[in-house]
DNA sequence: GCGGATCAC
DNA sequence: TATGGTGATCCGC
């Protein structure tokens, strides 16, 4: 490997790129990877950049970052310097025996389209607001931007940026703030246009979408041309005046005028082929009688229609033409047989283009060879310069330096920048499934005083759980994030020992954790500019998936008797006595005279010997012991899903199910399952050291009755 | 499993 | 004066 010989690898310059201030850093630079950021004077907008920013806590902090991005270039380097050849050499066919495996695995017969909005925050404020058109504007305010619109973009400014640099950059900058239910509300006109082409789509944000147009282009090989031909609003007709103008129709000419169209005999009747539709549309008189909506009884702006053809571009046009007419914005497209390559395209022809890389081996290489890597989704600025400093800065220096690749990565990264480097992606375009966390946080000026803290920690758990609520979901990790002054970010979290979503038991957990930070912190204050809560660990709160002590209510009333559930003394409390006498019995877990967070054995339990205090757990609403239910309760989850699925689908009434769970604990002599309290670090040492081993796994029958 | 880091939008 | 919010994933420990 000739990585050694490679000047790239030993002039940090030409990774870089010139940089504009001695003392600017990569990650404080302009980052110029974007649409309608070509070209651009970098030298001069970094060092506005860099004056801007010079003095703030936040840069100081960039240049920590930074400074442990070079540490871990140095492992690499140091890595590399104890490569044998022979190593080299092996890791070299390793490459070669994944490359050709992926070879297989190359798949040209999909064809995915990527669709992207153009500057979406900025093109929504600008349809709605005559007076910014030809102006630079971005939409956020002082302290960050969303987006920017193209004109901005030429001065620099752009998406994350703080708008005050904005305003350095590009003095006559206007900004807006955002209006997310707008957006929002966009979007939803967008999907609909999205899902007659794919039913299945795959939004990955308001403005964006992976669409598999396989089936949508077979069907349209035989389609009538009727079904391809659709209202377009006339350009040049000063679209953003009639847009702002009252008395003409807003709506979508393909929801309100297209089916009248096609309902009419005189359409019908020139509908045979493409020609003699398009024929009659240019003629005078196909149009007579179309000129108010029935919806709105406005006059209808000045249209035409236009019949697409069958081929690919042609339908992405039309869904681009569609989308336009319906809500006045452009969007761009990439299309191209994975979805890792639709997704480069859709950026190629940027603002208002598509481009497409055709279902061919040698197309796909000849487009992927020069394309930088950074241009790939999920290669970001620090993979980037890691890369860089092996010398790897196209997707063909990724199969160059495979070998070192192989050495240098793990497995997973390793075979993702094999793929891209084949140009090789997803052909598939599922949507992810439920979400697997739930958070929100809050920036602000400083804030130290504990009290002030905990009362915005409440705030945040309150709006958390608020939000769960409207989601119906449950969670059990809580994880607090925070931001010091000093722009270092720290997360902690806690596992709950059951589903939750109540804000006082979110609130608790919270708070236990920030208590932590601000005494570990002391005698200095704990100095804040943010805080978050999330919770993941999420399962749903319906009917069909419940929480497991929620699950556990119901069976109790359902399968009264059963041996393996029983009713807790304390109505309050539920337990569930194991037949094999392994696990626990019964515990309580409520609060102690501090309202600190403890647990005690039941009454009813065979107590022996072990010190009350020894047990611990969180005050829940929902009860179950929480050395019971640790790490058992994914396996009760699981299975309580199958067994609510199987009763979803039984319309009889007397099946059987099997309740199976493995509990995981450390056991003690008496057979109960237990973690020592001494504070909530021994508690999690203990409850993940401790828990590792299963002590128990079991299947039960019951029956399984419908009321 | 936790915490830090990276990435997308 | 001033550098976001939400969600996902990966890696090292
Ligand atoms: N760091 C970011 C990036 C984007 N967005 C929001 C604002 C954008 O309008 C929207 C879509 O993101 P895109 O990356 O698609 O950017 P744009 O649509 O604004 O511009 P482009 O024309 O490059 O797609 O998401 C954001 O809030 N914060
Ligand atoms: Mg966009």
């Amino acid at each position: 490997m000739e990585h050694g010989s490679d000047r790239r690898a030993q002039n940090p310059e030409l990774v870089a790129g010139p940089s504009s201030s001695n003392n600017m850093i990569s990650r404080m630079a302009l980052n110029d990877n974007k649409a309608g950021m070509e070209g651009l004077d970098k030298e001069r907008i970094n060092q506005i950049i860099f004056e801007a920013s010079k003095d703030s806590k936040f840069f100081e902090n960039e240049k920590k970052k930074e400074e442990q991005l070079e540490l871990r270039i140095q492992e690499q380097q140091s890595k590399i310097l104890k490569i044998t050849q022979a190593q080299l050499r092996g890791a070299e066919r390793e490459a070669d025996k994944v490359l050709t495996l992926l070879e297989n695995e190359r798949n040209l017969s999909h064809t995915i389209v990527h669709v992207d909005m153009d500057a979406f925050y900025a093109a929504v404020e600008m349809r709605d607001d005559p007076s910014l058109q030809n102006k630079p504007m971005a939409v956020g305010g002082l302290g960050m931007l969303s987006t920017s619109n193209y004109l901005a973009r030429r001065f620099g400014v752009r998406a994350a940026m703080p708008g005050f640099i904005g305003l350095k950059l590009c003095p006559d900058l206007v900004l807006v703030q955002p209006n997310f239910d707008k957006y929002t509300a966009v979007s939803k006109e967008i999907r609909q246009v999205l899902a007659q082409y794919d039913p299945n789509f795959c939004p990955m944000s308001l403005d964006e979408a992976y669409l598999d147009f396989t089936d949508h282009l077979k069907n349209r090989c035989e389609s009538l041309p009727l079904s391809r031909m659709f209202v377009l609003q006339e350009k040049n007709t000063e679209c953003d005046k009639t847009y702002g103008n009252k008395d003409v129709c807003l709506c979508d000419l393909n929801s309100v005028l297209r089916p009248a169209l096609l309902c009419s005999s005189e359409f019908r009747d020139h509908g045979a082929s493409d020609e003699t539709l398009q024929a009659f549309l240019n003629s005078e008189s196909s149009f007579r009688g179309f000129d108010v909506c029935s919806e709105c009884n406005k006059i209808f702006p000045r249209y035409t229609c236009k019949v697409f053809g069958c081929s690919v571009e042609d339908a992405v046009l039309e869904l681009r033409n569609r989308i336009e007419e319906k809500t006045h914005l452009t969007a761009s497209a990439g299309i191209a047989p994975n979805t890792m390559l639709a997704k480069v395209c859709s950026d190629k022809n940027k603002p208002n283009g598509q481009y497409r890389i055709k279902p061919d081996k040698a197309e796909i290489m000849s487009f992927v060879l020069d394309l930088p890597i950074r241009k790939i989704s999920g290669i970001g600025k620090v993979t980037e310069k890691l890369l860089g400093s092996i010398g790897v800065v196209t997707c063909r220096d990724l199969f160059t330096h495979r070998a070192m690749i192989f050495h240098l990565f793990s497995s997973t990264s390793f075979h993702h920048f094999m793929r891209i480097s084949a140009g090789i992606g997803s052909t598939c375009v599922e949507r992810d499934g439920e979400r697997k966390s739930i958070s929100t946080e809050r920036t602000f000026s400083e804030i130290s005083d504990p009290k002030l803290l905990l009362q915005k920690c409440r705030e945040l758990c309150k709006n958390l759980s608020e939000d769960m609520k409207d989601e119906k979901t449950l969670g059990k990790t809580v994880t607090l994030k925070i931001k010091t002054v000093e722009f270092e970010v720290r997360t902690r979290s806690f596992t709950l020992p059951d589903f939750t979503n109540d804000e006082a038991t979110l609130l608790k957990a919270a708070q236990m954790l920030l208590q932590t930070e601000i005494t570990s912190e002391l005698p200095r204050p704990l100095r804040l500019r943010l805080m978050g809560v999330r919770m993941s660990k999420l399962c749903s709160d319906q009917d069909s998936q419940v929480s497991v002590a929620e699950m556990f209510k119901k069976m109790d009333k359902k399968y009264q008797g059963d041996q393996i559930l029983k009713a807790h003394p304390n109505p309050d409390f539920l337990s569930v006595q194991n037949t094999q006498s392994v696990l626990p019995k019964y515990h309580n877990i409520c609060t102690d005279s501090d309202n600190d967070l403890c647990a005690e054995h039941c009454d009813n339990c065979d107590d022996n010997d072990e010190d009350e205090s020894s047990i611990f757990s969180l005050p829940l609403d929902q009860t179950l012991s929480s050395e019971f239910v640790d790490h058992s309760c994914n396996k009760f989850e699981q299975e309580s899903f199958d067994l609510n699925g199987r009763q979803k689908d039984s319309s009889s009434s007397g099946e059987v199910g099997i309740l199976k769970f493995a509990c995981k604990g450390s056991r003690a002599s008496d057979g109960k399952v237990h973690v020592r309290r001494k504070g909530l670090a021994n508690f999690l040492e203990k409850s993940q050291s401790e828990t590792s081993e299963t002590l128990n796994c079991e299947e039960s029958h019951f029956g399984l009755q419908e009321n």
